[in-house]
DNA sequence: CCCCAAATGTAAACTACCTGACATTTCACT
DNA sequence: AGTGAAATGTCAGGTAGTTTACATTTGGGG
């Protein structure tokens, strides 16, 4: 029953779905099925061979340490994202590594060149994949163009409308976050100092617009945001 | 002998090297075969059918408009590169254009929905397609997080390694760089502003580390940039 | 060959943001 | 219940880079 657990949890997911039981047992997830809480490091054991991950729960957040020492935060995943070597390209020697941001996590991994077999035998898991890693990119090429033109404050602000977006639960205009990011957090991902972040949601606070705490975060009306 | 000219042309490409002919002639190419000259805008006719674009001669920038009016510069294509909808997800919302940088453009196109169904009919096309674009997301990731945490002289330096690699004939530690770019093209690509990346190259001038034409770039000694 | 628009050069004023240096608050853990 | 580390709040000083504003040079088209 145990085992039968691991090949839901990736049945579970939408890319997934097409899949015959026996195909997703081929994944050999055997090995991969893990479970951190708050602030574990999680991975990137670069001695092993490269896996593609799953997160069924919880939020981590991928942070990537470059040769002066300033931690840059990659990338937040959250449940059901695919995260790891989406590349299918490995070259570990990149500095990276991911860290719990709330408990209670549960990853599923399996091994790139299993999922690489997979997709060579069934054509529209590939193609559903190449879509996937695109929309990947798109994401990331729109932050990107996001954070240089825009000062901090507008970055600021996209990034509460994408978060609230993606994870708030909305009543209405007001939206509530399950928080799991500190404010150093998310200065890292809007890129700017921690000072400058913590005096912008202030300023926001102070105008009425949200309220920022450590378990939750209110935005009154997401559309005067 | 035309008509085989173009199929050549995609055949050429090393992710298209395994197909068939008639697999390329699936492609549909005949619409999809277009020259064009310096400064000539080139596509993003959001009314057409997406496609994918093969550059094979030339250099051209993708150039994307907010809603600012600010431009900013997306990509740089060059020879070879695979560029348009990668993402295989269509939405022409964005407001982005492509612009010649050389003269001499040749550029061959096919229909995404085509593709789509050669990647289906054939998995490791799919597969090489995914990992090509797997790459591509790493680098525009690597550029990322070099613009943030760098600041404008590294960036400038980054950028001009990065080219000379790909783009410069290299003799010895000299390396000529055939010059396509302005430096306000320069200057957007590495997101700052044009005075400043005037003021960085003059600078390396002076030092005797470069010299910056608008023909060509010539880095005496690649090492020591 | 000349002209003009585009590209390049230069400089001062200004500003958003970072750095460092604290004080204060919160909360997880003994 | 108390305590220490992590998170948050606040402020002054410094600076990289932007903006504005022009002057000069270059090279392609008539």
């Amino acid at each position: 029953m145990y085992e039968e657990l691991k090949y839901w949890y990736l049945r579970d997911h939408k890319l997934f779905m097409t899949l015959s039981m026996s195909q997703i047992k081929q994944l050999c997830i055997i090995t991969g099925f893990k479970k951190a809480k708050k602030g574990d490091v999680i991975y990137f054991s670069s001695s092993d061979l490269p896996r593609v991950f799953l997160l069924k729960k919880g939020n981590i957040k991928i942070v990537s340490v470059d040769e002066d020492g300033n931690e840059t935060i990659k990338d937040i995943i959250q449940k059901g994202d695919l995260f790891g070597e989406l590349e299918l390209d490995s070259d570990r020697n990149s500095n990276e590594y991911a860290k719990a941001l709330t408990d209670d996590i549960i990853i599923c991994s399996f091994l790139m060149s299993d999922f690489e077999n997979l997709l060579l035998q069934n054509p529209s898991l590939a193609l559903s994949y190449t879509k996937f890693v695109g929309l990947k990119m798109k994401r990331i090429k729109n932050s990107y163009a996001n954070l240089m033109s825009k000062d901090a404050k507008t970055r600021l602000l996209n990034f509460l409308k994408d978060w609230a977006e993606k994870d708030g639960k909305k009543v209405d205009n007001r939206v509530i976050i399950e928080n799991y990011l500190t404010q150093n957090d998310i200065a890292q991902i809007i890129c700017t100092s921690r000072q400058t972040a913590t005096l912008l949601l202030n300023e926001l606070e102070e105008n009425g617009l949200m309220h920022y705490g450590r378990k939750e975060i209110i935005i009154e009306d997401i559309s005067k945001l």
